[in-house]
DNA sequence: AGGCAGGTTCTTA
DNA sequence: TAAGAACCTGCC
């Protein structure tokens, strides 16, 4: 299908924002609608979430063209880009002079969105995500979905496409299985929380209800979940975009960039748009 | 070869 | 309550 998106929108920069760990630029001039027409310039991407597989290019000014059906897309995918929220009215915000930094943090990541992704699996890839480079976290996952999830398509090389675990299977994986997934140390935690999710003792649907507080109490209960895995779990898996993690290119940021305290009254409830514009332009260098 | 990567837990004072 | 060490693995 065709859609046209007018607010903020960057495929390349959501691809490399860091708050998705399957949502990647395919290799070669990846078709879309089947037919071998030429495909100029943009890359296509593939998102995938949950069971859901997506293949979304950009083929105009604000022009996309995505390979599921209306349906799907009314159904799952405009919720999961969150494309209800404007995120350039955000971006207003700034003030250019009071808060020359982040201004031109948000210029540069301008396009960035928060995705809607789903708490369970946001769970997993944060408590994996600990002491990781992106490239190895984003190996790890796939690693678990081969061995775990379902087949849910097939890239032109033939290689297959597969779904994120659910919480039942993941818990059958034996302490070995996980080994082999390159979790390092953290697989006791991963194993644990799968069995608390997959038991029922710990219902990540029913902490949507929660309030803040409560809500980051719960999840620093949770075996190898910490400050910072808490607060990417409440940004990312339960969007609530308030939520600011602190990791150490944020810590970096703030030291060096604002010695005086950051804005967050003044951000306030998009703190966490805010820290990924911060992430985003600190990781590519701009300090 | 040694250090470090989107931290957290465990141990010790 | 607060530092400090230990932790898996892969890649400079």
């Amino acid at each position: 299908m065709i859609l046209t998106i007018r607010d903020d929108f960057d495929l390349a920069r959501i691809a490399d924002s860091g708050q998705c760990f399957r949502f990647n630029v395919c290799d070669d001039q990846k078709e879309i609608s089947g037919e071998r027409g030429e495909s100029s310039g943009s890359p296509t991407y593939r998102a995938v979430a949950g069971d859901k597989l997506l293949y979304i290019r950009q083929t105009g000014g604000s022009e996309y063209e995505l390979s599921c059906s209306e349906d799907e897309y009314e159904t799952f995918w405009r919720e999961y880009f969150d494309l209800d929220l404007d995120y350039s009215g955000i971006r207003e915000r700034i003030d250019k002079s009071k808060d020359p930094y982040l201004f031109a943090a948000s210029e540069y990541g301008k396009g960035i969105r928060i995705l809607r992704q789903d708490p369970w699996e946001m769970l997993i890839s944060f408590i994996i995500s600990q002491r990781k480079n992106i490239p190895a976290i984003k190996a790890s996952i796939e690693k678990l979905c081969a061995l775990a999830g379902d087949k849910i398509g097939e890239e032109d090389d033939g290689s297959a496409v597969y779904s994120f675990p659910t919480p039942q299977r993941l818990s059958r994986l034996s302490m070995s299985e996980l080994a082999g997934c390159s979790l390092g140390y953290r697989d006791k935690y991963v194993h644990q929380a799968a069995m608390d999710v997959a038991s029922g003792a710990v219902n990540l649907d029913d902490w949507k209800a929660l309030p803040d507080s409560r809500l980051m109490e719960m999840l620093l209960g949770l075996y190898g979940v910490g400050v910072k895995v808490a607060n990417c779990e409440i940004l990312f898996g339960y969007h609530r975009l308030d939520a600011f993690p602190r990791d150490v290119w944020i810590n970096r940021v703030l030291d060096t960039r604002y010695p005086d305290g950051f804005l967050f009254d003044k951000y306030a409830p998009y703190n966490g748009v805010m820290q990924q514009y911060l992430f985003f332009y600190s990781r590519a260098g701009q300090l």
